[in-house]
DNA sequence: GCAACACTCAAGTCTTCACTTGACAATCAA
DNA sequence: TTGATTGTCAAGTGAAGACTTGAGTGTTGC
């Protein structure tokens, strides 16, 4: 099982599937076997697996293995890098709002 | 002029692409036309005009035009649509982190 | 007016990727 | 041991979508 790095493109191109975040929305109640994510979502085990894969290796879920079954759980890794890539764009947006709005404001003197 | 909303599906599907991703990196700087942001991404200016189309579509960026050219900058509405979607999912995810902390904490006199 | 510019639109190509199928391995339970 | 369960692997298919090309529209400046 390879575990790579959250990084934040592999995490968005991981949120864009429809299939995939309904996975992490079933995990946020409870941890899961594939075979239990599977029914639900209307496809096969083999691509739940698959799916599966793609959120361990960014980082948004982490699965350990016993016996036969393979539980799926959140992991905050993967949540935390996209989080820090839009607060990073946000807030250099807002800084440079702030200066338009300082510009705006100073007294027309010049 | 379609700008339909800002869902956390769109917006991960537009995050999801490297080209994009660049397009708001270079946003985050200043505003910019397409004609501006083409050059460095290696790609068309008609791309570059369907990324836009994209990224406004979901409410990542705004665009007016004036005259001939079609000045884009950011837009928080999109980031913060992701962020949201994100945040919930993690606090979900603490509470019921919080709960299991609980659980082991008792004393375990039952 | 005319040429250069900035963008728009419509096909068409080509790659990526989500999904299935079918065979196989490992584990559990009777 | 045997059969059912759970997951893994390897191709292969089909659709979505990123990108190009080429033609066209409106704008600017000479």
């Amino acid at each position: 099982m390879p575990r790579p790095k959250p990084t934040a493109a592999r995490v968005f191109h991981a949120l864009g599937d429809p299939t995939r975040r309904a996975i992490l929305e079933r995990l946020t109640r409870a941890p899961a076997s594939a075979s239990q994510l599977a029914p639900p979502l209307a496809v096969t085990l083999a691509a739940v697996v698959q799916h599966l894969n793609v959120l361990e290796s960014c980082g948004l879920i982490r699965s350990e293995k016993s016996g036969r079954t393979r539980t799926c759980r959140l992991h905050p890794a993967g949540f935390a890098a996209a989080e820090h890539w839009i607060a990073a764009r946000r807030s250099a947006w807002e800084e440079r709002f702030d200066r338009l709005g300082e510009l705006l404001a100073r007294p027309e003197d010049a």
